[in-house]
RNA sequence: GGAGGGUUAGCUCAGCUGGUUAGAGCGCAUGCCUUACAAGCAUGAGGCCACUGGUUCGAGUCCAGUACCCUCCA
């Protein structure tokens, strides 16, 4: 029995020592580069970094195989918030502290440490998993070389404009107490409330009525709008309505962004508060008044509601304007509400100074060269979520009020002069003032993995790396930071380097529970990945992972499957012990293809055939790998090795390997077992690393190891359609009597004698090759005779593969039995015969389907008009 | 509201550029410790490929619509 643990760590030793995971820049090789998306320093990594990592290093060990100079780049990302928050938490459960008793110096030191510890445990993980990277060029998104980019890159947008700062309304988390982007809010459906509120004239009797889904910002409004093309309130506009509960004059606006259809048609205002309203504000010269703070309590500006939650704000505006008799109505209501996507809190929206991006300038070329085809979205249809995006693009809020991440490198002098630079400065550039106030706040992790793929190479500098690995080949990752990550790593790309960061983003999925359920913390229904390579072995868990996944799409985790293919791999390694029982003294010479003449090799059908078998497979995997449809290069390969190496070819070969029929025979037998198995092992290894390594380590004739030997190429000369075929005709004339045998229940260790009808090519096929049907079948003595000939008394008649079958079992014979098994058989055989006979009678179908296609029809009806005849002829003479 | 995905065996899923008889794993039934493997072997049962139309000589596959489920965006 296979024993993965025994294994596994030591290639995974060998390797590092010898240094095959390192890209040499060998001139002579063309280069395959990727970069890893760095998980968060945050914790462990979980089964959709397994996915992610095992999709990258198929590729990276099958295109180092096939002779590229190969770089996989990994490393790790601070993930600002993340990072912080887990900090935070670990700080207030064990010590009690919050990070301000700490401040900021002591803080940031245990976040280092922290980090560590968790790049650390992650790169472990990752090497239990197998992954080949180049650990000699690990990075990580705030070391020296990453920030020195991060700087670079500000400053440069600074220069150029692109970086401002200004006073807007942004996404405010009242329990990180940070802003966040518009990204990193979560709209959640929420079933809520929506209130009709009464704002009396001023001037004339009644009420305009407006609705909202949020009461106590009616404390800050500014202003009640209606649409301008809404005939209902057209004199309205320019009215002035008393605030309730503010006493607070406001006057009625008209602005295209109200729908009429909502709510009355008239809607209150609040810039402070209200993405949209801030916008309405600004075209308008509206004031705004910021009534609920940073804390989420009511500001002074909130008048008698100051310091109040702001849900209690709510319930007590909701209550003072039902006794002034100013609620008109309440009614139940969905809407979408934002939510951190870090901590889940309910999003508020607010006024503040941040630092932005100034999106449209960078946008343009990113989306050219989506467009383009220069950068390839694997599925395709993930290039229309992201132009519609980055088309729809809106500017970048990128400070966070954080301790953890880079600081912006922006500066102020007591002479109110402001500047960024790349070095810390010792002195204002403007007026050499000493006094420098650095700006508080960090970036967004996300600027810093925008980078990623050049700051990891070193730039700024015109370093070998970049030169040669930049852009890079191909990207794996999730659908999930298609617009936090790669988006914004195209836009940077394309600005710093003038070059795409990669040519192919293949997309995945993610990696869900057995229910179907998104693996969390809080569900509790995660699955640690190094648990089950404990218990299954990693090479299962990378096979488990690679073939449940379809690009783009979401799998399920269930620990059957990993089970499954734990078998695989036991199965491999016993078909592989066997095969080297008999390869002990095996000497492969110079390797040579059985198909190479100078070897001499008299080939029996079934070499040829598993060779020509093996040639598919090759070219199969082969494309399906070019194609990334590395699922369906993983199935390929397990039936390959299942159904058709291991059950069809090694059983039949067993007499000639144990000499049974001469030794040329069994010469040439070991010459095929040994060329199909050692490359069999090596269409596995970027899947199954591990144990291909082990088992082609024992094969004779290899070298020093298979993760640097040469990818299996096609070869003409294997391929042998006529050989498949002829095979798989005999194939149905064993099954056909193992079938009998089955049903009958002859002992499995019991021989039994068959006679054939057949004549012409297929008597010669099973004449040549009846030693198949004995050995697979068990059966002791066959004759061959042609059609027509005398039958044996009593036998179990069966037709399969163009051949008449008889069974002589004495006393197993039930006519009745036999009869109704050949009808059955029949039926189907009509039924398909009539289906064949219509497609052919079609004009349209001789005329227009290909050639091969109408002449396989034909050949089809043919055998079933063969299989029906004889059908026939065995009821005549049971009836 | 906009966009995308899914619906194939009891369960979980493959099915690439349309082309003979739609596959796998697990589960199920029957018989086997056959000297590589019981984590195995052999045999078998099980499918109006969601529904309706269309394109085509030919549709699980392409197109449109319908139903249900899911995701993203606003």
């Amino acid at each position: 029995m296979y024993d993965p643990k025994q294994v596994e760590e030591k290639w995974y030793a060998r390797w590092e020592e010898r240094g095959y995971f390192r890209a040499e820049g060998d001139p002579g090789r063309r280069p395959f580069s990727i970069v890893i998306p760095p998980p968060n320093v945050t914790g462990s990594l979980h089964m959709g970094h397994a996915l992610n990592n095992t999709l990258q290093d198929v590729l990276v060990r099958w295109k180092r195989m096939q002779g590229y100079d190969t770089l996989w780049l990994p490393g790790t990302d601070h993930a600002g918030i993340a990072t912080q928050i887990k900090v935070e938490e670990d700080l207030r459960e064990r010590e009690g502290l919050t990070r301000h008793d700490l401040g900021r110096e002591a803080f940031l030191q245990r976040v280092w440490e922290w980090k560590e510890h968790y790049r650390s445990r992650i790169v472990g993980q990752l090497k239990r998993l197998g992954v080949s990277c180049d650990w000699s060029r690990e990075r990580f998104t705030m070391d020296e070389g990453c920030s020195r980019a991060v700087r670079e890159v500000f400053v440069h947008l600074y220069n150029r404009g692109l970086i401002y700062r200004g006073r807007y309304i942004i996404n405010w988390c009242p329990h990180c107490q940070t802003t966040l982007s518009d990204l990193e809010v979560e709209h959640q459906e929420v079933q809520g409330k929506i209130w009709h509120l009464r704002y009396p004239y001023k001037n004339r009797p009644g009420y305009a009525v407006v609705a909202t889904t949020r009461p106590e910002t009616m404390l800050g409004d500014t202003a009640v709008a209606v649409n301008p093309g809404d005939g209902r309130y057209r004199d309205l506009v320019g009215e002035t309505v008393i605030l309730p509960l503010m006493d607070r004059e406001i006057p009625i606006i008209a602005d295209e962004f109200v729908d009429p259809e909502f709510g009355t048609g008239m809607v209150k205002v609040t810039p402070a508060h209200d993405p949209n309203d801030f916008e309405m504000g600004q075209r308008h010269g509206l004031e705004q008044i910021q009534v609920i703070g940073l804390d989420a309590r009511m500001t002074e500006a909130a008048g008698a509601y100051a310091g109040l939650d702001r849900y209690e704000a709510r319930r007590r505006v909701v209550e003072d304007l039902e006794k002034l008799g100013l609620l008109e109505k309440v009614e139940e209501h969905t809407h979408a509400v934002g939510h951190c996507y870090r901590c889940g809190n309910v999003v508020e929206p607010l006024v503040s100074d941040q630092w932005f991006v100034k999106m449209k300038p960078l946008a343009g070329p990113a989306i050219e060269a989506v467009r383009d085809g220069r950068i390839r979205f694997v599925p395709e249809r993930f290039s229309k979520n992201y132009l519609h995006w980055m088309e729809n693009i809106r500017d970048w809020c990128i400070s966070r009020q954080l301790w953890w991440g880079h600081r912006i490198p922006v500066w102020t002098c007591a002479n109110g002069h402001e500047f960024a630079a790349v070095q810390d400065p010792a002195a204002c550039p403007e007026c050499g003032d000493t006094q420098l106030v650095q700006d508080p706040d960090v970036l967004d992790t996300w600027f810093s993995s925008a980078l990623w793929p050049f700051s990891t190479m070193g730039w700024p500098e015109k370093t070998a790396d970049l030169e040669r690995y930049y852009p890079t080949d191909v990207l794996v990752t999730g659908f999930d930071i298609i617009y936090f990550w790669v988006a914004r790593m195209i836009f940077m790309g394309l600005e710093f380097m003038k070059e795409k960061p990669f040519s192919d983003v293949l997309i995945h999925g993610l990696v869900r529970d057995h229910l179907g359920r998104k693996m969390s913390k809080s569900l509790g229904n995660g699955v640690d990945p190094l648990e089950v390579i404990d218990q299954y072995g990693a090479d299962a868990l990378r096979m488990t992972l690679v073939t449940g996944v379809a690009p783009g799409n979401d799998m399920r985790y269930h620990p059957e499957k990993v089970e499954a293919n734990r078998n695989f791999a036991n199965k491999i390694w016993n078909a592989t012990r066997f095969a080297l029982m008999h390869l002990a003294d095996f000497d492969p010479a110079g390797g040579e293809s059985p198909a190479d003449p100078k070897l001499g090799l008299e080939l029996t059908l079934a070499d040829r055939w598993i060779l020509s078998r093996y040639d598919r497979a090759v070219r199969e995997v082969t494309r399906h790998l070019e194609r990334y449809d590395l699922g369906e290069g993983a199935r390929t390969l397990y039936d390959f090795v299942w159904s058709e190496l291991c059950d069809w070819y090694i059983e039949v070969i067993k007499p000639r390997l144990y000499g049974k029929e001469g030794e040329a025979s069994r010469q040439s037998a070991r010459r095929v077992l040994w060329y199909v198995l050692k490359g069999t092992l090596e269409l596995l290894h970027p899947y199954m690393p591990f144990i291909t390594e082990e088992l082609w380590q024992h094969l004779p004739g290899t070298g020093e190891s298979i993760m640097i030997a040469p990818w299996p190429r096609p070869d003409e000369r294997l391929r042998d359609p006529r050989a498949e075929e002829e095979m798989e005709r005999l194939m149905e004339v064993i099954r056909a009597i193992r079938n009998i045998r089955a049903e009958k229940t002859v002992p499995p260790g019991r021989e039994i004698s068959a006679v054939f009808h057949a004549e012409g090519e297929t008597a010669r096929l099973l004449e040549e090759n009846l030693s198949y049907v004995k050995t697979l079948a068990k059966v002791g003595d066959a004759r061959i005779e042609p059609p027509g000939s005398a039958k044996p008394e009593k036998a179990v008649p069966a037709v399969a593969g163009g051949v008449e079958i008889f069974l002589p079992l004495a006393g197993l014979v039930d006519v009745e039995a036999e009869a109704a098994r050949l009808k059955k058989e029949l039926e189907e055989v009509l039924g398909e015969l009539e289906r064949a006979r219509a497609r052919l009678a079609n004009p349209g179908f001789v005329e227009k389907a290909p050639a091969h296609v109408v002449e396989g029809a034909r050949a089809r009806v043919r055998e079933l008009e063969d299989a029906e005849q004889k059908l026939r002829a065995r009821l005549a003479e049971l009836s």
